[in-house]
DNA sequence: TTGATTTTTCTAGTTACTCCATTTATAATG
DNA sequence: CATTATAAATGGAGTAACTAGAAAAATCAA
């Protein structure tokens, strides 16, 4: 069953941790938005939560990452760095997309909500980009194996960029419409506009001719 | 002349502001130079700037603006926003390129400490995006005027984006090479990749068909 | 000089975040 | 079951970025 999105098996201390750090994440969130990010103090989200401050920082290193934090992304992780080689480039993104489309059914409205305050928070939106910058290198590092390039290599570089700044647009573009349109086809509109398919497939078959 | 880039005509006392500015930039500097962003204070930065820790607020919203601060950026923002519209856009883009160009060859020290620290520090980083987010909005909006669609269009938007991280890409490598490279010559081979200048005249040539 | 305005400075907060020591809970072992 | 190891939760004391607002000082206009 490819492409879909499960949760990865955990100790059962690691699952009751999971447990806190979402009940955190949820209480923030709520806060967040009945009150405002920046009026919203840690002490209230961590009396909220039913721990002490302390805590929250056992869990969150700041505050922002609280807002930043996404349970699926290990599982996301996971997926990519296992992709099956066999196919072209191009159809794995395009089989990726259908994976998030999934997770989109499935938690629309936290994605939504984290999305929302990602946009409309300055210094969130500015680290948001920061976890875009770790993607990637993660998709370049993909790519290199596939090529045998270099992970550094600055071209594997900017077509990751393209890649995810299409993404990240197409993202942006969703929650101005409030959520309400169909994201993935959104995504798609914006690769194809930056022509990502073709470009990921023409490096790979330039590679192939060269060794 | 065109693209060369000059200061902008100022009254006495917004002369007089601009030094302190820069004065306390330059100072601000040394210090993350010498002793890392974090470890420098606020007030070690007024006291080598000869100003009052409360001073450094009337010119920095942020200890973080005081690294992104750019007196070239209103010389920038005016002559982005009085292009020729006779040449295709394309042109126009490589013409910048070369404003860049003088720019560098001025200050290139500065320039190159201010963008390995927003390389190396996480939260300048993040903030950094932002800056590129409203050149982002600046661009989408000259497509606009151009091409007669909203700014806020989403094609616009992502064509604007993909240049800017083909940029931004760019300049990462060159920093990530110490500065010693050509700058420019980077900036330029990774918008070639990107394909950007052929897609910005198929946009404007699109658009003129239509109306 | 006088008065108006801008700029700087001071004071007194608030809050995110760090460090470290202590206590409490949980799991592993004999 | 009792003991021990380990990990997690907490408390306290401190730092430094930033805010608000009032007072003082410098600058400019008439």
């Amino acid at each position: 069953m490819p492409n879909t999105i499960t949760p990865v098996a955990l100790g059962l201390r690691e699952r009751k941790k999971l447990k806190t750090k979402e009940a955190i994440q949820r209480e923030a969130l709520r806060l967040f938005k009945e009150q405002g990010y920046a009026a919203t103090t840690i002490e209230q989200i961590a009396a909220a939560a039913e721990i002490s401050p302390s805590t929250f920082f056992n869990y969150f290193p700041t505050k922002e990452d609280v807002v930043l934090f996404d349970r699926y992304d290990p599982m996301i992780f996971s997926m990519m760095t296992s992709l099956p080689a066999s196919e072209p480039l191009s159809a794995v993104m395009y089989g990726l997309l259908d994976g998030l489309a999934g997770v989109m059914e499935r938690d629309h409205d936290v994605i939504l909500a984290r999305s929302k305050l990602s946009l409309e928070v300055p210094e969130l939106r500015a680290r948001f980009w920061e976890e875009i910058e770790k993607a990637r290198d993660l998709i370049a590092s993909i790519l290199a194996a596939r090529t045998g390039r270099d992970a550094s290599d600055f071209e594997l570089r900017v077509l990751a960029m393209l890649f995810l700044t299409a993404t990240f647009e197409a993202i942006l573009e969703w929650i101005r419409r409030d959520g309400r349109g169909d994201m993935v086809k959104l995504v798609k509109q914006a690769l194809d506009l930056a022509q990502i398919g073709p470009r990921l497939d023409e490096l790979e078959s330039a590679t192939r001719k060269t060794r």
